[in-house]
DNA sequence: CACCACCGTTCCGTTTACGGAACGAGCCGA
DNA sequence: TCGGCTCGTTCCGTAAACGGAACGGTGGTG
């Protein structure tokens, strides 16, 4: 799924959808809808995400993830994550047998369980059990972007 | 809690509050968040409410709940329900033993399990449990107003 | 190597959500 | 009954999110 046809099915402006992946767009709950409508899977999927970055600006919880896939039984969910240069990004434990498997594709990243976070280049894989406080930190002062890829054990309602 | 200070306490305008009660703003994400964290509860919790709206404009999402409270160990919800006339709004089911009570202020309601829905006028009172889908829809012309408790079995976590 | 299709970004005019101020209504207390 | 307080709504100028078009970069193809 591409940025333009992602804009074309959802029916919003690829001016947006590319400012939302950059976190210079404040988006409105009604762009957001249509987005996550046309994805298939439910508003707050994107809003509590894995990665919640505690920011001043509510405009950037959950601005780093976005383009997120899962499969009918809600067993895996695929965000895209882009993470920026400064202090790490803090995500409370999650639900038990949880894990996350994390590809970078540009850039260095440090993440993983606050106790024992691991490094990664590009091309590089992370995996981790994620029922305990975790972090993600760009290394450097190049922006990292990589996919962030949750498994969990049995099929979870995304219900309310 | 009135609409003046909650606009205070978020900073954010009277006006926007004020519209986005009546479904007539379409909210940002920051402005979402601003009222949100205030309020001490997820942004999920307005979004994918109990009642919820599948309304065309992604706009409606949530605009019928709003001004939330919960304590501290997530045991109960607070919502401030209108439901305009038409057609009835349907819930699905929520986790075992969750228990909805609904106090009306204005207007005719009639809610409760699809199956054996209860009616209440202004001042009147009403409850089920709510492990099974159950619908809101307005008796009559007027809008209903009227606040709907959430009672969980045990602390939740409202973790994603 | 030229061409083309598509990618994501940037520019720009329009639309609209934003906060502040002004307003009428309702509710006490003097 | 009057004045003051607070309620929620409405008006309005400003700031910004929106979609469309134009742009440079990239990968595949003849």
């Amino acid at each position: 799924m591409s940025l333009s046809t992602l804009a074309r099915l959802a029916g919003v402006g690829k001016a947006t959808l590319s400012g939302l992946e950059n976190g210079t767009r404040n988006p409105t709950l009604e762009t957001l809808y249509a987005i996550t409508a046309q994805l298939g899977v439910p508003l707050t999927a994107v809003l509590s995400g894995p990665a919640e970055t505690p920011t001043v600006r509510g405009a950037a919880v959950g601005a780093t993830l976005l383009e997120v896939f899962s499969d009918t039984d809600a067993t895996y969910e695929l965000y895209r994550m882009r993470v920026s240069p400064g202090p790490a990004q803090l995500s409370p434990a999650h639900q038990a047998g949880v894990t996350e498997h994390v590809t970078v594709f540009s850039g260095v990243l440090r993440a993983g369980p606050v106790t024992a976070p691991l490094t990664a280049g590009p091309g590089e894989y992370l995996r981790w059990i994620s029922d305990v406080p975790h972090s993600y930190a760009a290394v450097g002062d190049e922006e990292v972007r990589a996919s962030l890829l949750l498994r969990y054990p049995r099929s979870t309602t995304v219900e309310s």
